[in-house]
RNA sequence: GCGCCCAUAGCUCAGUUGGAUAGAGCACUUGGCUUCGAACCAAGGGGUCGGGAGUUCGAAUCUCUCUGGGCGCACCA
């Protein structure tokens, strides 16, 4: 709709300038909004306002031209039930209800479809999240990031692109070797050794469990001579494995593990040090080498090999970008922790220092989380090894209510997260006060079905003429244009709003109205109605990987 | 000290490329189930959009500055 009034608009504009009335056409942008206040119409543009100065004609003058225009233009009077000048300028447009009711037809021929493009088909995304270290359980913020790299991939998948999803797995270095030592010492304290832990140990339970399990297995086996590159190699992989399962748990799937040691064993770290050789960012100084990332806008150049022969993280991270780009990706997007932050600029200078426009790297950052319960902080020290886990969270509160809660909030606002309100079942509880809406319709649809009430062809949506219902028309019929946004901004929460104001005009009408009438038409076009409804919050939940239940 | 992010109702937060009187939930007060599910609905009060300056016909939105908070500033990962 908006973009047919955009059109109009502009035909307007052309026509006044063929007639001589303006002196502007093509290149004024048209703005459109949306009015808060219904008088105000369906849609108005505050065209006569932006363009009076240029015009050198009164604000209100002008639109009274426009709008004289506009009526005699042939395509405005196939959806324009009036048109007027309001406030200081405003053109406000009232559509026909027609309109509405045509889209609601489409909504229900387009089901499940219904809101999705092919905008950008052909397209190939790689979009990269979580990558926590395996040296531990993914706490509460590696859930948010999962929740949200999962939420893009399904929003710009329902735009078009291909996308796939990435786990980076640093594997090589200290930390490695660090992981072995812990482990190894508990190994020790198991045989009744009294062990000093390394001061940088990690210091988790899980790593006591790792350890009695290769006891288990392997009784003393490895008392003897301490093993780190065993110990190292085993508990990695355990908790891998647990990061696997946890994420499976909570409905994240990804297309690719990727492992950082895979990158040094072909010589892809070399070969990307190489090529920024080539276009000359790279200088030896003091015994080590160095990328001159200040050229691409970092504050300061970095080091990618050290005076002791060792390759930085950095190094690693820009032969894995270039690896993405060579796999054939368009675009990639990095999801990170407000920790890393300070590594954007370095990482999009790498890349734009290898020849990749640094605008088809996304780095989104999101803030970190606030676990309460009962509006008190939980406490969460990583330090003591004592930090709430992603699954003791799913465990607690469910899978629905944990990716909810996660997705609500703008990723680059610290995200404050209730336990004991995303338990509840109640009218607090945002997730369920959706689900509900969800299932308030199902079951009016499973009513109807029983009593042999079903739509048909003949199913007239023309007597939907309540304010209520024209209302949750046009919010339904905003659903397209929602998808392009929330995925162009890569804001899923977006969908949550619309899905939270799309529910409460659901429960009101609901409310109010009955759908089951003694009015056999009527009562048809009402289940036409719920029947939309329902596939919209059903293709919304389903953009945030939560459940909508026929019952609850 | 430098850089990035944030600051909107008592609390938690929305607010589109700058547009009309800045919105929602919670909390608080009051009311509503013989009805397709009350996990719901209705009514009410509540604001110098952190302060100040600037750009503009017009600013929560853009620029500068100050204050407060978070996070970074390694030849760590």
């Amino acid at each position: 709709m908006q973009g047919e009034i955009t059109a109009l608009l502009k035909a307007t504009l052309t026509e006044g300038v063929r007639r001589g009335d303006l002196k502007f056409g093509e290149d004024v942008p048209i703005v459109l909004n949306m009015p808060p206040q219904k008088e105000h119409g369906d849609y108005a543009t505050p065209l006569a306002l932006s363009l009076a100065k240029l015009e050198g004609v009164p604000p209100r003058v002008l639109a009274d031209l426009l709008v004289s225009i506009l009526n005699q233009l042939e395509s405005a009077s196939h959806f324009i039930e009036k048109i007027e000048v309001a406030g200081p300028g405003y053109i406000n447009f009232f559509i026909k209800k027609e309109v509405g009711h045509g889209h609601l037809l489409e909504i229900l021929r387009q089901g499940a479809e219904y809101g999705k493009t092919d905008l950008f088909t052909g397209k190939k995304i790689l979009i990269e999240f979580v990558s926590a270290n395996p040296t531990g359980p993914l706490h509460v913020a590696h859930g948010r990031a999962a929740a949200l790299g999962d939420a893009m991939s399904r929003l710009l998948r329902a735009i078009g692109y291909q996308v796939d999803c990435e786990y980076y797995i640093n594997d090589v270095g200290n930390q490695m070797a660090l992981l072995g030592q812990s482990t190894y010492c508990r190994y020790r304290e198991l045989f009744g050794e009294k062990i000093e832990l390394p001061a940088e140990a990690y210091q988790g339970d899980y790593i006591i469990d790792i350890a009695k399990q290769i006891k288990e297995t392997d009784g003393e086996k490895y008392l003897p001579g301490q093993d780190d590159l065993f110990f190292g190699r085993y508990s990695y992989q355990t908790i891998l494995s647990l990061i696997e399962n946890d994420l499976r748990a909570f409905g994240v799937h990804f297309d690719g593990w990727f492992c950082e040691s895979t990158l040094h064993q072909e010589n892809k770290v070399s070969e990307a040090i190489l090529l920024l050789r080539k276009s000359g960012v790279v200088y030896d100084a003091d015994g080590a080498v160095w990328a001159a990332t200040t050229r691409y806008g970092d504050d300061k150049d970095r080091v990618i090999k050290r005076s002791n022969g060792e390759l930085t993280y950095f190094a690693s991270d820009i032969a894995y970008h270039k690896n993405k780009f060579e796999r054939g990706y368009d675009r990639l997007i990095d999801i990170w922790g407000a920790d890393h932050h300070g590594y954007i600029a370095r990482v999009k200078a790498a890349v734009a220092a290898m020849g990749y426009s640094a605008d088809r790297l996304d780095i989104v950052i999101h803030q970190l989380v606030n676990l309460l319960r009962d509006g008190k902080p939980v406490a969460m020290s990583k330090r003591s090894g004592e930090f709430v886990t992603l699954k003791e969270v799913i465990e607690e509160v469910g899978v629905d209510a944990t990716r909810f809660f996660f997705l609500m909030r703008r990723s680059d606002t610290s995200l404050d997260f209730d336990l004991e309100i995303a338990k509840k079942s109640s009218d607090e509880n945002p997730v369920y006060y959706v689900q509900y809406a969800h299932t308030r319709v199902c079951s009016i649809l499973r009513v109807a079905k029983e009593q042999g009430i079903l739509m048909d062809k003949e199913t007239d949506v023309s007597l939907l003429m309540l304010p209520e219902e024209m209302e949750l028309i046009k919010q339904l019929s905003l659903y397209p244009d929602l998808i392009k946004m929330a995925a162009a901004r890569l804001e899923p929460h977006r969908i949550n709003f619309y899905l939270l104001e799309l529910a409460g005009m659901a429960h009101r009408y609901y409310y109010k109205y009955r759908v089951m009438t003694e009015d056999m038409a009527l009562t048809k076009a009402r289940l036409a109605l719920i029947s939309a409804i329902r596939i919209v919050v059903k293709s919304a939940l389903d953009l945030l990987g939560v459940s909508a239940p026929e019952r609850m």
